[in-house]
DNA sequence: GTGTTTATCGTCAGGCAGACGACTATGATC
DNA sequence: GATCATAGTCGTCTGCCTGACGATAAACAC
């Protein structure tokens, strides 16, 4: 095994991201418009070149705050407020993905809880959240009769994954509690399970679960009525990150 | 967000390889001797570079086939035989990883039955199946009493993340396959779990277990004795991927 | 034959999930 | 202010799955 790292041809290396949030019961996620060739005009993932002194993780950071002003939670630090969850996601390297060269992209995933609005850059005409099914459908028109063109590069695949990813991992984990801000109701979180999988589950059997898993959600004794019907108990995630036994998705 | 790739750094890009079997009732991990610096005669993981023309797959089942003279799976051909299971695990970027350049290392993970013997290039006395705790451990004192370094890189980390893989996909996948031979027994699939979590299993409960899962296995019709006692039924693979519900692992 | 080993079938109790009834506490509407 | 719609919360019941474990079966070693 030869290993002289400058004998090899080069390759760039990036970060895309793959932001999801839930809007109006909707499992949504983040696209900018590319400014510049290739697929210029078409919208694409967030993402960026990393530097030469940053990490991946940083890197990835580093753009999710450029692109929505999100901070990444520190997973040393629980029940960190106003952060987004931030891991990684796979890495896409086929040789021809970009046009231009070699491009190794180190996609990441990001969930957030609803953002006031997207900005890329302070650019806001270039930002958008869309459905995921509205993202991923090749051509054909979106919600409001536009017509729709796949997104740039391989990012279809990444978003696919990521959203797989997603709605995988709220099965065994605490995550869907990013989607949600710091104080939120079983109702509403029960909300996000449906708009991530697709689903409608029963209220009665959710909330027996989710309160009666350990470490899952904590109360803040406070109440609201923002959903309207009768108020409902505030809670805040708790600190076990591992669900057992899982939430069940139901069957198709 | 700038984009001309060739304004930005050059990374090296390599494949690293977690290959895991289990030998001897213990989940064991290829390694192989450095023959250069940095990390010269230090035990690593197997890998190398991702050449320009190459998919990162692609270079993981080259590294994969040169280093143990497996072929790796197709997933578009299931119940292939005689091949690995090859994934891709994570990537590892950080900028002082490698102490001579920028080196990102894409890393796989790779589960195998158990090998007549290993190889690197034809070398056998660089490469070795040992077990992960023991290549894991730093410093310290191999089974046969030799002092133990620990692995070049951050190998370490990479293989600690593939074993932990594996520890969980075999929960819900029906990845423990992937240890054994194309034909084997119920026994032999138990002690492979056995193996893999470092935990005993109840016998009866996990024989009614994987035969009452629909699609894990399929019986071939032939019982052989090679593991001693009563004959048992000899089992192959079957087309199922997840297993719903998932097999449990024990508490700690 | 006796003992040992491994495989396989059965039984039973506890826990959890799905289905669903019942009641409560708000705001909206007449 | 009565009624209605909406959402939250508590219970019950049934079926399935798992863990614990007894019992039987079929090979080999001596």
């Amino acid at each position: 095994m030869s290993y002289d790292p400058s004998a090899y041809p080069p390759f760039a290396v990036t970060v895309d991201l793959v932001v999801l949030t839930v809007r109006r019961h909707a499992l949504c996620g983040l696209a900018v418009r590319r400014g510049e060739p290739p697929f210029q005009g078409r919208w694409a993932l967030p993402g960026g070149f990393v530097r030469a002194d940053e990490d991946l993780a940083q890197a990835a950071a580093r753009e999710l705050a450029e692109e929505t002003g999100l901070r990444a939670h520190d997973p040393a630090v629980p029940a960190q407020d106003n952060g987004a969850h931030l891991e990684q996601l796979a890495t896409y390297g086929d040789p021809k993905r970009d046009p231009r060269m070699r491009v190794v992209s180190v996609a990441h995933l990001a969930l957030a809880p609803d953002l006031p609005a997207p900005r890329a850059g302070g650019d806001a005409s270039n930002a958008r959240w869309a459905p995921v099914e509205e993202l991923l459908q090749q051509g054909g028109f979106g919600r409001d009769g536009d017509p729709v063109a796949p997104l740039a590069f391989d990012h279809a695949q990444i978003l696919s994954d990521g959203v797989e990813r997603a709605r995988s991992k709220i099965e065994y984990s605490s995550l869907a509690t990013a989607f949600c801000p710091t104080e939120f109701t079983v109702g509403e979180l029960r909300r996000v399970y449906e708009a991530v999988w697709g689903v409608a589950l029963d209220p009665r059997n959710f909330h027996r679960k989710v309160t009666g898993t350990p470490g899952f959600l904590v109360p803040t004794g406070g109440t609201t009525t923002r959903q309207g019907g009768r108020p409902a108990q505030l809670f805040r995630a708790g600190g076990a990150t591992l669900l057992n036994p899982p939430m069940l998705r139901p069957e198709v």
